[in-house]
DNA sequence: ACCATGACTGACTAATCACTCCACAAAGGT
DNA sequence: ACCTTTGTGGAGTGATTAGTCAGTCATGGT
């Protein structure tokens, strides 16, 4: 249960991180621009650093959800990765800001809040189906966290990269099927 | 000419905002950790942000002149692009820290106090290396932009994991080898 | 009508921060 | 010897910060 004003507490809190960093934005001005009282923040975050860990999870959290939307078992496995790879660079377009954050926090301090076993339970599901491809040969025979940090940052730059072009639906539509035939060809 | 002083703030500063992020780091503890008063520190950087700047600068400078050496022109473009590829690599394993400050600087807000026709005029070189290599279609006709980044992120996501699971140096040797066999395949 | 609960407020505080200021010292030129 | 420049020190300052706290208000149960 998340409530209106916790909403926008989070919403005010991404935008200002985003635009002055974690420690730039101080909370009183978070708690202005989300229109709370300074106590209001700390009534449902009991520190700062828990705020900014909760955003993150939150974020997280939509990216996961909607990474998966639209695979389905009877496709092949390129068909299903394909739609994972596009689904995330999508949600990343749409999501700008949110995607922004998750690198910051990514290469930031912050990172050590969360717990080692909340990370790998967010990465297991990712490795195993690595894994599967490769012992169906569809894939190298490489270690897995090695393509995973690969496939990872191919996503990393191709954001970066449409974020920067910022091209048509159409045009997007096709660098990321071209894009994803590059990767393919790499893990393959 | 950067005398002692300056060195040690430099280098305690880099441990520091490794440790704790930009904001999360006092000046008055970098001058600390450096052995040197509060003043001096200010005496050579008028600016806390003009100090990280000139961190960021040093380091970025450190890693262009290291990236190119041992090429020639007489090899191959092949045999070219591996060296600087090797060299980079090599140069992140050997200097993880100034790696991840760099990481840290350019998914922060900080990234914006560099001019952008400074950071066009050290991309230029490398997005002209590419440009050659698609000239002669060794490389796919493919936007040079695009390449860079995957590159780019290739090596960060490399990086990333040669620091996790710190090879012994035939290992890594290896793991460089094959992850530029990787990469080529993919941009050929 | 009365009360209990918990969301919500905003003035407040103790601590911390970036940066200043002024004194002094060493070096080097004349 | 004298002056200027440059480097160095560290106490000090005003602004800002995360977090507190004492209390108000709306809601819903009885």
């Amino acid at each position: 249960m998340v409530s209106d004003k916790q909403q926008e507490i989070l919403k005010a809190a991404l935008r200002l991180f985003v635009e002055s960093g974690f420690h730039g934005t101080p909370t009183s001005r978070i708690a202005k621009e989300a229109g709370v009282a300074n106590g209001t923040l700390f009534h449902y975050y009991k520190t700062k650093d828990e705020l900014i860990v909760a955003l993150y999870s939150s974020i997280k959290g939509k990216l996961n959800e909607r990474m998966h939307n639209g695979t389905q078992s009877e496709l092949s496995f390129k068909e299903n990765l394909k739609i994972i790879y596009a689904n995330t660079l999508n949600w990343a377009a749409e999501h700008k800001e949110e995607f922004y954050f998750v690198q910051q926090f990514n290469t930031s301090p912050f990172l050590s809040l969360i717990a080692p076993e909340e990370i790998s339970r967010q990465t297991k599901p990712h490795l195993e189906i690595l894994e599967s491809a490769v012992r169906q040969k569809i894939f190298k025979n490489l270690p897995v966290e090695l393509m995973f940090v690969l496939l990872n940052n191919h996503i990393y730059g191709m954001s970066q990269y449409i974020h920067n072009i910022a091209p048509e639906d159409a045009q997007k539509k096709q660098l990321i099927d071209d894009s994803f035939d590059l990767l393919w060809r790499m893990l393959t």
